[in-house]
DNA sequence: ACTTTAATGAGAATGAATCTCAACTGCACA
DNA sequence: TGTGCAGTTGAGATTCATTCTCATTAAAGT
């Protein structure tokens, strides 16, 4: 959380943007425990603490986040964006049961090296891999 | 086309769903020409020929068109879901620029054999492949 | 402290997707 | 070919995530 943090700040400052109390209890609740969230589980976890932070707020700086490499956004749910961290955590790929919602996630390094050949081919250069499938999970099938 | 149309006479009649003419109208116009299309784009070439298709009509059959396997839901883009076709198109990977909004689509076997493989591990079976990246083009770099 | 300028909160606005319901139409059967 | 009925449709209303507006507030350099 330290790590985060700094980056964070360096990131505002990067960009001169203003380290605001709600932008840091935002970032603070978003490492505070989530792997996967939307904005409404971040407007409500950060409610219970502090008043006073609009969800546009959120809304206004998860976007922030994501520019800063803290997080990324992953897939959708429930016809919300969804978002992930990517601080401190390995890329992986997502396999989402149809059936029971539930993402399991999964090694990904020698998927990455095959993509990054073909990305190369392309001349495409990769700023987020973005990978998964959907079927069924052991348990639903 | 012919085929395409087979099959979702067949996938209607197998679900006890009626051969409507908007039914039919509407995957006529996916088929005509669209490779990647959102609900707005099909909504617009439908009116050119025919009045009274309603937009309601689309998003009820677009996910009729999904089910029956000739489309697929693919990357979301200005905020709308996209859809592209499945049938007698190869699995294949999606670059998207984060600048210009361009697609490329690349290789795809060597990724889903070594996919396949990861989710054997997880006792997960695969039903679609969602594989792709973001970044920049050879344009936009 | 003061000033400037960006950031915030609250609620209004937007817009894609879904729902409602009266009118309509495939389609099975006579 | 006509009849009945359950599934479909069109049009507009509704929902709900996200974005916008704008008056108020607060960072941060001086």
């Amino acid at each position: 959380m330290k790590k985060e943090k700094e980056l964070y700040r360096d990131f505002l400052r990067s960009k001169n943007l203003k380290l605001t109390k709600p932008r840091l209890i935002i970032m603070e609740a978003v490492f505070e425990n989530h792997e996967h969230f939307n904005v409404d589980d971040l407007y409500e976890q950060i409610k219970k603490k502090h008043k006073n932070v609009s969800r546009a707020t959120i809304y206004r700086t998860v976007p922030l986040l994501v520019e800063s490499g803290l997080i990324k956004q992953s897939l959708r749910c429930e016809s919300k964006d969804i978002y992930e961290h990517t601080y401190g955590h390995e890329n992986h790929l997502h396999f989402i049961c149809e059936k029971c919602g539930k993402i399991i996630e999964s090694g990904f390094n020698d998927v990455a090296e095959l993509i990054d050949t073909l990305a190369e081919k392309e001349n495409f250069k990769i700023s987020e891999y973005n990978l998964g499938a959907r079927g069924l999970c052991s348990d639903c099938q």
